[in-house]
RNA sequence: GCGCCCCUAGCUCAACGGUGGAGCACCGGAUCCUUAAUCCGGAGGUUGGGUGGUUCGAGUCCCCCGGGGCGCACCA
């Protein structure tokens, strides 16, 4: 059975990754075998890294401050110079220098700083110095292991760069890679300070089932799972907007959700599967109220996110200091096109006038969609600097309230900036009858086989029987205004764990 | 869905169709103020997978499969 020339598992033959986790394996068990925990259960921190660089910034060169910190971070670089090493430790909040003298290290640490490998967290304990070249040091008397990383850290200089590791192992990208971090800071800051915005105006932040039997509230083709217990079909959410309304109904004169939203469609660098949204109702207020809280929302976040209101997009660089024009839509397109576009317009015009612009017209289009592809395919696309846009056809806009003067047009706006769209709101719609007449018109056109048609939600219609008040309603897209504000252009870089086929079983 | 491109050591990258290399990381040694430390030595590879094809010879050209990226279409 033995074949001599079959390598065993022990040899060099070994696969290289093995042999590298195998090594710090064996440090691992050496400092065991020393009576040393590799794994304790905890270590009490009295400092951050970016806290001693603050405190102690512009001291000269070789200074003792007496300070006594302990700090806990992951090892990210070693500089061994026989009797005395050098370490940097980076935590959450930064990086600092460790200086470690065996003169002055036990003989615990010692061996710690022996086994220590890059990407190990350790515990520093020491006084706050300054070394001979004037860079703000910890002098460490003890090290304490705090977990050994067996894996080998990404280049510490190239850090990762294949996307698709990155994407998959969203850890080893952020301990890797600097940008990845500001990013993902840059996103918590910013629906943090969306957040704290909301509670400011006293919305009620609320939650609303992300499982339904019929997805409403947007355009778009669900997910669908099934619920065992019941024995039904459901569908994941495309939108919290009947819910968040019915919450209004309810009494919830003010409610917001930071909702994750499901669309079983394209993936590219602009659209993600899975996308998250805030959505907030304010009970008594229009299409004003809406714009007023869009604008302020967008603002917080930008303020509290990256501390500024100009943002890089490609060569342009863009203004987000409000207060930001507030145009109507038809005077828009009536000076870009130079003639005036109506939803009561004659449709063959009007499908002549996209036509002449480059805006392929479908069969299927009504005037108010014709009208609208016009905005979305040639105005859009030109608006770089923040305008909200007011006013749009009703065909286009089954959930708002048409506009009192004019049947065919809706009291609904859209945030757009560097020609993308990254809100909307409108009045909503709180005529029972007439929302009911909308949904019979496009769950007609589902029945005859638009798979995007927004169904007929009869609960919701029964809700509007109850009453509800005039409502101005918005709808922030969150992921692309952290493409904006971290100035990336892949909405996969702004979400922790995009959606990726699985990994090779292998 | 369609088109184009990418996949080489743990990481970052080289290699005209002609013996697969370097830097970092790793291992051994030297080093008491370094900071992408340095110096000496060493080890590390099924080139994404294919007992598919062309060729005297394939990391390289062609085909199939897998994964990813970008563009177009749908969408926010």
């Amino acid at each position: 059975m033995t074949n001599e020339t079959d390598p065993s598992p022990d040899e060099a033959t070994a696969p290289t990754l093995d042999a590298l986790i195998g090594e710090r394996r064996k440090k691992r068990e050496e400092l065991a075998a020393r009576g040393i925990d590799p794994y304790p259960s905890r270590y009490d921190r009295t400092a951050l890294a970016d806290d001693l660089h603050v405190r102690h910034a512009g001291l000269e060169p070789d200074t003792r401050t007496g300070e006594q910190v302990k700090l806990a971070g992951r090892v990210t670089a070693v500089r061994r110079h026989g009797k005395l090493s050098f370490a940097t430790l980076t935590d959450s909040s930064g990086s600092i220098q460790l200086l470690l003298q065996s003169s002055t290290l036990g003989d615990e640490a010692a061996a710690v700083l022996d086994a220590v490998d890059l990407g190990d967290w350790v515990g520093a304990a020491g006084e706050v110095i300054t070394s001979r070249r004037g860079e703000l040091s910890v002098d460490v008397t003890v090290l304490t292991l705090l977990s050994k990383a067996l894996r080998p850290l990404p280049d510490k200089w190239h850090g990762l760069t294949e996307t698709d590791t990155r994407y998959r192992q969203r850890e080893v990208d952020l301990l890797a890679n600097p940008d990845s971090r500001r990013v993902f800071d840059i996103r918590f800051k910013a629906i943090a300070a969306m957040r704290r915005h909301m509670e400011s105006e006293h919305f009620v932040e609320v939650e609303t089932p992300i499982l339904q039997p019929q997805a409403g509230g947007a355009i778009a083709r669900p997910f669908l799972t099934h619920a065992n217990a019941l024995d039904i079909e459901l569908s994941l959410r495309i939108a919290p907007e009947l819910y968040l309304k019915r919450l209004v109904v309810g009494g919830y004169e003010r409610v917001f959700e930071i909702a994750r939203n499901f669309r079983n469609e394209g993936v590219s660098t602009r659209h993600s599967p899975e996308f998250t949204a805030l959505e907030a109702y304010r009970a008594f207020g229009d299409l004003t109220e809406g714009m007023d809280l869009t604008e302020a929302l967008v603002v917080a976040a930008a303020r509290e996110s990256i501390g500024r209101f100009t943002v890089a997009f490609g060569d342009e660089e863009i203004d987000l200091t409000p207060p930001w024009p507030r145009l109507q839509l038809l005077d828009l397109l009536e000076e870009r096109l130079g003639l005036r576009v109506h939803p009561t317009d004659d449709i063959g015009h009007l499908r002549e006038v996209c036509a002449r612009h480059g805006v392929t017209p479908l069969p299927e289009w009504g005037p108010g969609k014709l009208v609208f592809e016009l905005y979305d395919q040639v105005l859009l696309p030109e608006l770089l600097s923040p305008v909200l846009v007011c006013g749009f056809p009703v065909e286009v806009s089954p959930l708002a309230r048409h506009t009192a003067d004019d049947p065919t047009m809706a009291d609904r706006f859209e945030l757009c900036i560097v020609g993308r769209e990254f809100a909307n709101g409108y009045s909503e719609l709180n005529i029972p009858e007439e929302q009911a007449e909308r949904f019979e018109v496009s769950a007609a056109a589902k029945a005859r086989g638009d798979v995007e048609a927004h169904p007929a939600d009869q609960a919701f219609v029964r809700s509007l029987q109850y009453g509800l008040p005039p409502t101005a309603g918005i709808g922030i897209g969150i992921d692309r205004l952290i493409m904006l504000l971290a100035e990336v252009d892949a909405i996969r870089d702004v979400i922790l764990f995009p959606m990726l086929r699985p990994e090779a079983a292998d």
